[in-house]
DNA sequence: CTCTCCCT
């Protein structure tokens, strides 16, 4: 065997573990460290007989280190080295080493928080910075500290960030060794890449295979660029040429298997991958990496409770982990897709998970391990606080957690089930309904990727392919798996019609309402709809399994069928009725009704048959102050009240405030008393307003207010003519010039205060002259005037001496 | 017009 980089510091490792407790380990990949380490030490003496456990980020990796290293001894698995991962365990009476994904050692640890067996953690990759990771070292720092001052810890990564964990670690040693890589070449652009990255990477890929030899890998964020970028290539002809192959997650096993495998010598291969080629699968023969410098990353909002896919730029270690794919069989070439300044300015690193991911699971573990409060833990980065105050919520939403956060029973059981919080709960939920069997199947298909996308979204399509075995075999195998862990696997095939309500108890928040054209209400009050008609558009009430969260609207990717009677029996006891008493504006009514509700959605609304009448009075008042006073029947008389009593308000304050202002103010003082049993507008018509408002006024103020500010006042010619308060500064008197012949002086109101305001007219009732002065109208401006009605009124009679003229109120001279 | 892993 070849001596690898990893050997030249193994004496210096074992060393410092026999000495220290903590210890990082930096070594580039290719160094061979996931192998040579355990190896190396699993007969040191410190170990005292116990165990190694090393973590792996996947299970994948986790199987072929422990496959190389018991080939490496010349054993099988499960002889000196095991391993275990979901739904797969070798380790036997002789294991010493047991190579174990993540999430495994939480569950280690929640069963044993001594880590009796264990002398030594491995925590492999960890610049991948994974939930299940931070959470792992967290809990062993912890059990190191309280109960286990000797158990080892070794942090193994690939990045610099080695000296921050090593401070966490107690200021470990920090021990490191080179990789074992060809060169790469590392090419930019010359300039800034402008709008869609397609082109250029098509343009790029066309370069490099006229360039330079070998397969390409290329970089690319996800599964719709890599549609595109494929089709373009076809269109440019390039498809002749070479093999195109896309690598993504969503792909069969088989698919994956293919487009990794080494190709033949006479045909090249560009591969067109997601970040899945960065770290979980290596494409073999690849000399020529091309990387858009993008990724997608889901993010989790604790808002919606939902995660949405970003699109973001690479982090310095993840082009660099893409670069470094180039040099595993040759030298190689690595073109980036933005300029050596962009370069420069690339994050130096990724966003751990535990920053942007759903916290419920995290929070459950914490709660199980006897955590209330996240700070009480040693972290690189410790959770954040909004997104672990809507996970604690979330719990006790689920039951997990009581009101002030202890961990229940039901919270107990759902952790030991090693499934999403939300999934446990459903699962929980559905054996005393005899429905234990259907939910496990439903948590099986809702725990992986879909495995019909595209597809109708009815969830139930997809328990009946997995029950008619046309699902992934590890899924069908989770299924039977926790059906014999509840004891249900001879439990009748529940009805497919319970799907809806099983999934109501693990997103009670998206259970949602049909508004219609395929778009739906949640319960948390945001839109959801399906792009496409399809059965589930036309159904009343559903609940959204998976939802994207863009925009105003997510879009609805699976979904199931839940009956109102199933949400009415089930959620009695979060289904509130509210009582309204409203004014509706469209009727110009107060509307009594009885609503049921479930959070945003309304199951129900009937009319209140006897309505509260002082909430009614309380709603009709509501409705006029926000319709404004026209609702009221303002006839002439109650208008001219209205202005009169202003008139007079504006002279004395201690009269009534009744300008539309204050009485808009005031309704329920004024008004109030005289709405009972009053509830729309054809009610409000038929108040008298006139009565009404004197009935604010005292006894004295009803008769000062006719000597006052008198309705009519009595002219020369006998005629009672009104007074128009509408100008409160300058009430009016509008009569004809004739009526007034006799009268020396201004009318005056008020007491003599006010002067009226004369609007003089001809007999024809048409403005001559406005005067709050009328002597002098007679000494003055009447002799113009007069010639001018005399021109056009010449059958009328114009004095010279107006003051001795008879006044007439005939509008035809008499005679005529 | 959907990233990717993982849990006795």
């Amino acid at each position: 065997m070849a001596t690898l980089p990893i050997e030249a510091v193994l004496p210096a490792l074992k060393e410092t573990l026999g000495t220290t407790e903590n210890a990082v380990l930096v070594a580039a990949p290719g160094a061979g460290k996931t192998t040579r380490v355990p190896l190396a030490l699993f007969e040191e003496p410190w170990l005292c007989g116990k165990k190694i456990v090393m973590l792996e980020p996947r299970r994948l990796a986790a199987r072929a280190a422990a496959a190389f290293m018991a080939r490496q001894l010349g054993e099988s698995v499960g002889e000196t080295v095991g391993y275990r991962v979901r739904m797969d365990t070798r380790v036997g009476p002789k294991t010493r080493i047991e190579v174990i994904t993540e999430g495994v050692l939480t569950r280690m640890l929640q069963n044993d928080p001594a880590l009796e067996e264990v002398g030594l953690v491995i925590f492999d990759e960890f610049h991948e910075r994974n939930l299940h990771g931070d959470l792992g070292l967290a809990l062993c720092l912890q059990s190191q500290a309280l109960l286990r001052e000797e158990l080892r810890i070794l942090v193994m990564s690939a990045t610099l960030e080695a000296e921050t964990v090593a401070e966490l670690l107690g200021d470990a040693p920090v021990l490191s060794s080179a990789g074992r890589a060809f060169p790469v070449q590392t090419r930019f652009l010359e300039s800034r890449a402008e709008g869609r990255i397609e082109p250029i990477v098509v343009q790029t890929i066309k370069q490099a295979l006229a360039e330079e030899s070998g397969d390409l890998l290329v970089f690319l964020p996800g599964t719709r660029e890599i549609r595109r970028v494929e089709s373009q290539l076809q269109a440019q002809g390039v498809g002749g040429q070479v093999k195109i192959v896309p690598l993504h997650g969503a792909l069969s096993r088989e698919a994956q298997d293919a487009a990794i495998a080494p190709s033949t010598p006479e045909v090249r291969k560009v591969v067109l991958a997601t970040s899945i080629a960065e770290t979980s699968l290596t494409v073999e023969g690849v000399r020529v990496v091309i990387d858009s410098g993008l990724m997608r990353v889901p993010r989790f909002s604790p808002r919606t409770g939902m995660s949405r896919l970003e699109t973001v730029t690479v982090s310095r270690p993840s082009a660099e982990q893409r670069r470094g794919r180039a040099g595993r069989v040759a030298p190689g070439v690595c073109y980036r897709l933005w300029t050596e300044h962009e370069d420069k300015r690339l994050p130096m690193r990724s966003t751990p998970e535990i920053l942007e991911a759903d916290l419920a699971p995290l929070a459950l573990e914490l709660a199980v391990w006897g955590v209330h409060d996240p700070t009480e833990l040693a972290w690189l980065d410790a959770p954040p606080a909004a997104a672990f105050a809507q996970a604690r919520e979330l719990l006790c939403q689920l039951g997990a957690l009581t009101e002030d956060g202890t961990l229940t029973a039901h919270g107990k059981r759902m952790a030991e089930f090693g499934l999403h919080p939300r999934l446990a709960h459903l699962v929980l939920q559905a054996v005393p309904l005899q429905l234990g069997s259907l939910a496990c199947e439903l948590a099986a298909v809702l725990n992986e990727r879909d495995f019909l996308p595209g597809q109708d979204a009815d969830l139930r399509l997809r328990v009946e392919a997995l029950r008619a075995g046309q699902a992934d075999r590890g899924m069908i195998a989770e299924a039977n798996r926790w059906k014999r862990a509840l004891g249900v696997e001879a439990e009748e095939k529940g009805d497919l019609d319970y799907c809806g309500l099983l999934l109501a108890f693990a997103h009670p928040d998206r259970i949602a309402q049909r508004r219609g054209n395929g778009r739906f209400l949640l319960r948390n009050g945001r839109g959801a709809m399906f792009l496409d008609a399809q059965p589930l558009s036309f159904v009343p009430y559903l609940v959204a399994a998976e939802l994207d969260d863009q925009g105003t609207e997510s879009r609805i990717f699976l979904a199931a069928h839940v009956e109102e009677s199933q949400l009415r029996e089930h959620f009695q006891g979060q289904i509130e009725t509210e009582r309204i008493i409203e004014w509706d504006g469209g009727a110009k009514a107060v509307r009594a009704r009885r609503r049921e509700r479930l959070g945003s959605l309304l199951l129900k609304e009937t009319t209140l048959q006897d309505p509260d009448a002082d909430e009614v009075l309380g709603a009709l008042l509501r409705g006029i102050a926000v319709e404004g006073l026209d609702l009221l029947p303002w006839t002439k008389a109650a208008k001219q009240l209205q202005e009169r009593l202003t008139f007079m308000h504006q002279h004395d304050l201690s009269w009534p405030d009744v300008t539309r202002t204050a009485l808009t103010d005031t309704l329920a003082e004024w008004l109030a008393p005289h709405l009972y049993g009053l509830k729309n507008r054809e009610d409000l018509q038929r108040l008298q307003l006139v009565g009404i408002l004197e009935s604010m006024l005292s006894y004295a103020q009803r008769r000062e207010l006719d000597e006052c500010a008198p309705t009519h006042l009595t002219v020369p010619s006998g005629s009672r003519i009104p007074i128009d308060y509408s100008d409160l500064d300058a009430p009016v008197l509008a009569v004809r010039l004739q009526e007034m012949f006799g009268l020396q002086e201004t009318p005056r109101i008020a007491h003599g205060r006010v002067p009226l305001t004369l609007h003089l007219l001809s007999p024809a009732q048409r403005p001559v002259q406005v005067t709050r002065d009328l002597a002098s109208f007679w000494q003055n401006a009447y002799f113009e005037v007069k010639k001018d009605l005399k021109g056009r009124y010449p059958k009328h009679h114009w004095p010279d001496d107006p003051n001795l003229a008879t006044p007439t109120h005939r509008a035809k001279p008499r005679g005529s």
